[in-house]
DNA sequence: GACCTTTTGGGAGTTACTCTCATTTGACAG
DNA sequence: CTGTCAAATGAGAGTAACTCCCAAAAGGTC
């Protein structure tokens, strides 16, 4: 039920997501899916750059993509989630999954948020840096960032459930994967916001750093 | 311009601000009209209990407080607003620039926080609890709660830049007012969803603890 | 080519919100 | 008490993001 989001498994690690799925040996219909779906996007955010995100309306979208108003809402629940659904979730998950269980948990963090963003950056920097930068200047996709789905916070606080085998999330989970969360976000965005001249990875770390000092000097 | 909002300035420090601005000598025209906000407000939450935040309309609310529609956008920007604004940004303000300004940063939060948590109890509890379970429960709250004029990160951002006397907000500012913020808004959630049942104080100072240790141990 | 399932388009309906304009109501001076 | 001005309100039309439902089309399979 529910099936609002298609977005597909990664069966095997693959060196860029979108890039693999393209190559991967699917179905007509499942090709055709995954093209009308970009197809979406592209328009979306052709349209995006010419008359801004709030001007722009959905009937706009399908109707540049060529497809009705329904299938655009098949393929995302929400004009945000054009925006905001990436498929970047399982490569993270993964990157985090991958270090040492006793590994303490920001630094864990740290080293998967960077490799990520390294990867990122080589296949897909200039769209992640449009998207970052609609994220930080439209005040709707600011909140919807902060959407359960969305939040790195969620994926953090999952795989702290997961690192410690519990169902429910203790109170220090929630406030650290919240804290964490935040700040890798704003990392991210405040990249966005220099035009993505800065060293990313630079910006991580010291982010990190900031938390793990305890926010010493402030 | 813009004039969304019509919250109302604080004069003199009150004991409990809600209560100061009703019995403050104002003019029948403001006295109406801080009445009407009341019953509004008091009219939604009436119909959010019986039939729930998403179900219930804004014609319904408009309808139970005896005003148009269009009467109740002049009071509440949005429906998320009727929850999600609060009268107690200027205490908290005011708490925190009575910190030394040479106290850790951390440290001042921590202090403002309590405090401030502490007084609303007395006056102010079940309205607090109540809202703050329904931003839990209906994610369109919780995201609203990160819009820029809610979060209690903008609020620590801005005396930050206060502090420092400067304009633009460094990085590290922006990282550390998103990180406190977010454990802020964490803390007093995990509160709301335990049913209030926790002391409040004891959860924030924990979830200081947390960010000053630098998550030592998670 | 026949049959079944998935995908699509079209249309009607709901709701949050915006804008505009005419009417009402409180504030205040004479 | 009255006239005048500004602020507050109500009413109505309009927009856009969704939701639901049903019939048509297209892919997959034998």
């Amino acid at each position: 039920m529910n099936a609002t989001q298609p977005t597909a498994a990664l069966p095997d690690a693959p060196t860029n997501p979108v890039q693999a799925l393209l190559e991967a040996p699917l179905s007509l219909r499942e090709r055709k899916k995954l093209k009308t779906r970009q197809t979406i996007r592209r328009e979306a955010y052709r349209l995006f750059a010419e008359q801004g995100y709030e001007s722009t309306t959905v009937e706009q979208i399908a109707a540049a993509a060529e497809v009705s108003p329904s299938t655009f809402f098949r393929y995302f629940a929400t004009k945000d989630d054009l925006v905001l659904t990436d498929e970047y979730d399982p490569a993270m998950i993964a990157a985090l999954l991958a270090r040492p269980a006793d590994e303490p948990f920001l630094t864990s963090c740290r080293e998967a948020l960077i490799g990520l963003i390294r990867q990122l950056l080589q296949h897909e920097r200039q769209e992640l840096l449009i998207r970052m930068r609609l994220v930080t200047e439209v005040p709707a996709l600011r909140a919807g960032l902060h959407r359960a789905d969305h939040s790195p916070a969620a994926l953090y606080l999952a795989i702290l459930l997961r690192r410690a085998g519990v169902e429910e999330p203790s109170y220090d989970m929630r406030i650290t994967a919240a804290a964490i969360g935040a700040a890798s976000t704003e990392a991210v965005l405040c990249w966005a916001a220099g035009g993505g001249e800065q060293d990313i990875a630079e910006l991580v770390d010291h982010a990190f750093a900031l938390l793990e000092s305890g926010f010493a000097g402030v």
